[in-house]
DNA sequence: CATGAATGAGTTTTCATTCAT
DNA sequence: AATGAATGAAAACTCATTCAT
């Protein structure tokens, strides 16, 4: 079934990018891990760029569904952080190109204003969270965009040290960390 | 002079590929903004691999120059966290391009063994610091990769984050930060 | 039935070729345009190269037969031209399409020989006609090739701009223009 | 010299052009002919559109320039006929590939506005001759474009068949060929 | 029979690298 | 030494043709 090209084109081109980047990667790269001829890729997507579009967007959208789903909106920041976290985790590890991809991408020369969009609406959310925290007293009164910086792009890096097999990952691993990354943000 | 034409493209280079990565910048685009010849550029390195291992290991080096020189080698862990995390900063602000250049391209599959010796060795240092400071039990037991992480790659993001004006630099903001950054590594 | 289709797929591909040549006619606009598959074509003809020559000799047969059928051998020149001329030009009005596309096609890279001589006869067929009249003295003394060209090449290009509605077809016109023509070859 | 570069590429193209049409025509074919590597051609024109657009304005232009130079203003319209009659004739036969280029060319699909209006701005001129001659009651009152067909469409022929020594050129015929022509298209 | 998704050979185009000036 | 025009190998992309459904 046709789908199932497409997917295999979206899984093949998510690790190239995710390993070699986008402009390192080239079109009969991915045709050969999807398992598909050169111009099967286009009957799929336009030209390259729009792959990488139709790939990121779509990849955001996951992750964003991924930890907004089954959101406590009625708890206190703590918690909220930790569910935050939590999801983060769980998506980076069991959908490691995916989030690197996503990481390694989103300020990327040849992404169009929809998948900038798809990825501001994103971090928006998380955003006001942040805010509300501080409002609070109970998020340091840090930039948002710094805080995020604080807890995001480690884990980024963490996730891809599992993947090495540099780290292994451990239930108290992941709980010392969320405590170390809330003792970076957190106040009290 | 010579040396200014290497200067100039080894400039042009950074910026560029930090901008655009390694594959997105082409051996014309780097002559261009460095006011050379495209010939030129073959006249100081072998090939675009070879420039982008000898810029590579030369930002290294600067890099690893400015975190170590003067080190306190006679001073408690916390003390020498403060002068990493201060020389870091400082390296990063000042050569936003090189530290970008650095972050964005250690992965790089056009690296040769010894730029990424290079880049090994200084991490290497760094460390022993981290497992000096957990033997005496100030610094979470937590691998020294992930420790690394938890510091290291937010400040490439704070840093570009300054660049791009999102964040502004102030004393203030870096103590700031150096303290949620010790509260996420440190113990006491 | 199938012929409806071989005729659809011939229909298609006339009106592609006429408008954008052999070379700018690919297979699928043929397909859509036919409203048939792309597959199916192959059905019919063994391949692109196969259908340009199956069409162009149908054409080419269509056309001569409309031209010499109840022909008037036992007239004079005059009368025979006059013949020739309305019937040319009816069929091409007739027949935009094939009439534009034998045109810009009898030349082409792609034409076999078989269908070269499929062309050549007929053109045998005018030639004769038009020996016969110099010889009688009622056709100038030009060699043949140019005198039909001074008929042939100009209502190719009156057909096609009576299709574009930049010259619009009367009966008058069409005598007018017979006059010119005999005027251009005749004697008398 | 650069330009000595370009102009192979222009003649070659021309002839390609001319013969195969300009979809019929490969990149590497033209390179080919003009001794030229194919990313050569791609330093002097953007793409191979904007090839075929160069090469059709200086065409026409070289063509207008032929008629159009030392024009008998100050004349009757038989001799104008006869001046603009004898320049094409001379530009088409010492500038064959131009001139069928020109020809087949001027509806293609790739031409763009700026050259489709440089082709017509020079019909234009001669539009306005005949309508000239029409008014003073010396040429048929038939539509301009069909009295340039009349008289354009089989020069284009003729010197093709020149070319390929079908038709061979000698003053007489000329001479016979103009006299054709203005039975035609003239009154008297 | 008919289809249209899939393919890969062939096109167009780019760019690292060379070399005549 | 320095240049940038020229190159051709490799990239992106198209399309005639095949073949499973």
């Amino acid at each position: 079934m046709s789908n199932q090209k497409q997917e295999a084109i979206f899984e093949a081109a998510m690790q190239l990018f995710a390993e070699r980047g986008y402009d390192g990667t080239t079109v009969p790269m991915i045709a050969d891990k999807a398992k598909v001829g050169a111009g099967t890729i286009y009957r799929y997507f336009e030209n390259k760029e729009s792959l990488v579009n139709s790939l990121f967007t779509k990849c955001v959208l996951q992750f964003s569904e991924a930890i907004r789903s089954n959101f406590p909106s009625e708890t206190n920041v703590r918690e909220k952080f930790t569910h935050i976290f939590n999801r983060l985790f769980e998506f980076a590890r069991h959908n490691v190109n995916a989030f690197r991809f996503i990481n390694s991408h989103h300020e990327g020369h040849y992404l169009n204003e929809s998948s900038k969009k798809t990825f501001n609406d994103f971090l928006d959310f998380i955003i006001e969270l942040i805010e509300d925290g501080k409002e609070r007293g109970v998020i340091r009164s840090l930039p948002s965009c710094a805080l995020i910086a604080l807890v995001y792009e480690p884990i980024v890096k963490l996730v891809q040290l599992m993947e090495t097999g540099e780290l292994t990952y451990t239930e108290e691993l992941v709980k010392e960390l969320e405590e170390s990354f809330w003792n970076a943000i957190g106040i009290s």
